[in-house]
DNA sequence: GAGGCACGCGCC
DNA sequence: AAACGGCGCGTGCCTC
């Protein structure tokens, strides 16, 4: 290993190239001198197979040198591909072509391969250095990857250092040759390309990270610091008689130890099994509403108060999450630092999320996307009818059930029955869970579910179906193709019944995601295909939200609802999707 | 001081 | 009233 084996040059990537013109795929890595892009240097990016590999510097080339390794016919394999997408698209910027590129990903392959069943094989998690052992018995020593933080060239690099990041990539290629086969053979192929297309695509919702108005947000968060004084405030003078006071006019109770909270509530005649909101808001009790309210701002305070700012970026001055791709085990993605998923949807909230006047922000939502899904495995010709009408299914559903009349006018209370069920069939939802819903006797809510069965029996057909399959096949499938198994499940011994709503939930939640998925991957590729000025800022499992600049705005929002119809109608055959998309200068809706 | 757990709650 | 699927985060409390 010498220092001249580094290629500086087009001519030489094109030579190399050339060399391993005949390997079904290339494998990829990158070596940064930290995970930040906006913050840390790009400083090798090394490629080739299990028996050739090439360090280029990347300080040397440019993007013009690089687009012949992500041509769209050759199939680039990476571990965790968005990180380094990321900052590949960071420091050569979209002439490098990457939204077109044709990737594959060690780790959504293995996830894909393990999901539910890590049990099954001897695991070490999903680096690169546990795949790498179990799949090509190479031990990869991480430890000389410390050795690249804070490097500002690649001429500060040891042999030793430029040795580890070539057997990186002759890992990851024997890695995904021993996968392939796995994936064909559980019928993974499909679903795996999918996820590899879909890197991209995450890669840029870090990489652009989403605007917020700190100035705003902030605002709000003081409110819900006032209010939470006063909110405790209350809370002082309802638990004054049963609670030890300080010095300064208040109760010594922690309001936010339940516990503590528990016992202060049974001295006022208030024994309840844990404090949940709906169980105090049960009670009718002014103490047990006094503390909803004081842990609704606290919440707010907490969850979204300094620490949610804190990860505003000092450069961009943006929110850059990190998302994961199949963060969760149904497939959806998951998002954290911070979770952009679950920001309070009340408007004053989301309107926080603003573009400066010149850009804009395109919000668009599948409509009904699991009801949908639903309707199209079942079959029930109820919905099918429904929806391809275009009409209010909840409503209809309602009419049909009760005997009346009802809309979102007339009614109303029952159009929310039926509403409450038609969510709660995706969940699994049995007549305990429906009559806490509803507010009724449980005989109430069995009657209920009954009549809905009774009136919809390819809705349960389809719904027992999955879980008879489920028990019996030991996994089950979404119409994207991707399985979880529930090996692990049965493992730690969750009972029957926990098992039968996994099984009924995952194909529908899990093929709502493989459906945004490929949205979110063809979407970025129009963009770029068409010269659209825009990019994604967040996904919210059934809603993408994108920035443009105004005067793309229009063409913007066209590609991403027909994106989003196109991407729908690959999974959910029998009706139509349906796409709620508006251009603003926020989240709002 | 770090790590893990339970709880409660924000989102879809 | 543990039993409605999937997440991430803050708090309090525990152990090491």
């Amino acid at each position: 290993m010498s220092r001249n084996q580094i290629v500086r040059d087009a001519a030489g990537i094109k030579d190399f190239l050339a060399k391993v013109s005949n390997a079904p795929f290339l494998a990829l890595d990158t070596e940064t001198s930290g995970l930040d892009p906006h913050q840390d240097t790009l400083l090798l990016i090394q490629f080739g197979t299990a028996d050739e590999q090439v360090l280029v510097d990347a300080q040397a080339v440019d993007a013009q040198a690089l687009t012949p390794i992500f041509e769209h016919d050759r199939v680039v394999v990476m571990h965790n591909a968005s990180f380094d997408l990321k900052m590949l698209e960071n420091h050569y910027g979209p002439l490098l072509g990457l939204a077109q590129a044709n990737i594959a990903d060690t780790l959504a392959g293995e996830q894909l391969l393990r999901n539910g069943r890590k049990s099954d094989v001897v695991m070490q998690g999903f680096s690169l250095k546990a795949l790498a052992e179990r799949y090509a018995g190479m031990e990869l020593d991480k430890s000389v990857r410390q050795g690249f933080y804070g490097i500002e060239s690649i001429d500060d690099l040891s042999d030793s250092e430029l040795f580890y990041a070539e057997r990186d990539v002759e890992a990851t290629w024997k890695i995904f040759a021993e996968q392939l086969p796995e994936l064909r053979k559980e019928g993974l192929l499909r679903i795996a390309g999918l996820e590899g297309q879909a890197q991209y695509a995450f890669a840029e919702l870090e990489l652009k990270g989403c605007p917020v108005d700190v100035d705003s947000w902030r605002a709000l968060m003081s409110d819900a610091q006032t209010q939470r004084g006063e909110a405790r405030r209350a809370l002082d003078t309802h638990f004054w008689d049963v609670a030890d006071r300080d010095l300064f006019g208040g109760t010594t109770l922690n309001y936010n130890d339940d516990e503590q909270v528990m016992d202060a509530l049974a001295r006022l005649g208030l024994r309840l099994p844990n404090t949940r909101k709906e169980v105090l808001l049960a009670t009718g009790h002014p103490a047990a509403s006094a503390l909803v309210n004081y842990r609704e701002h606290q919440k707010l305070v907490s969850t979204y108060g300094e620490g949610f700012l804190a990860h505003v970026h000092g450069k961009t001055g943006r929110l850059h999450p990190r998302f994961r791709a199949s963060g969760a085990i149904t497939g959806r993605a998951s998002c954290s630092e911070p979770n952009l998923q679950n920001i309070p949807a009340q408007s004053q909230f989301r309107a926080c999320f603003r573009v400066p006047p010149e850009r804009r922000l395109i919000t668009a939502d599948y409509v009904g996307a699991e009801l949908r899904i639903i309707a199209d495995q079942s079959g029930e010709p109820f919905f099918l009818k429904a929806i391809a009408q275009g009409q209010d299914l909840h409503a209809l559903v309602a009419t049909r059930l009760f005997g009346r009349k009802v809309s979102k006018t007339e009614n109303p209370e029952l159009r929310a029955r039926a509403k409450a069920i038609n969510f709660g069939l995706a969940y699994g939802m049995g007549s305990g869970g429906l009559a806490e819903q509803l507010g009724c006797r449980l005989h109430e809510a069995e009657q209920l579910l009954m009549a809905y069965f009774k009136a919809f029996p390819k809705v349960k057909a389809f719904l027992e179906t999955s879980a008879e399959e489920g028990l019996r096949r030991g996994y089950v499938s979404t119409v994207g193709g991707r399985k979880y198994w529930l090996t692990d499940m049965r493992r730690e011994g969750r009972d029957e019944g926990s098992l039968r709503r996994v099984a009924k939930n995952m194909p529908i939640q899990g093929t709502n995601a493989d459906m945004i998925k490929l949205a979110m991957s063809r979407i970025v590729r129009r963009f770029r295909a068409s010269a659209i000025d825009a990019f994604l800022v967040n996904m919210v499992h059934d809603e993408l939200v994108v920035e443009s600049a105004a005067q793309d705005a229009d063409k913007a929002l066209r590609a991403v609802e027909q994106e989003m119809m196109s991407a729908g109608a690959e999974f959910v055959k029998q009706v139509p999707m349906a796409v709620e998309a508006a251009i603003g200068e926020s989240w709002e809706h």
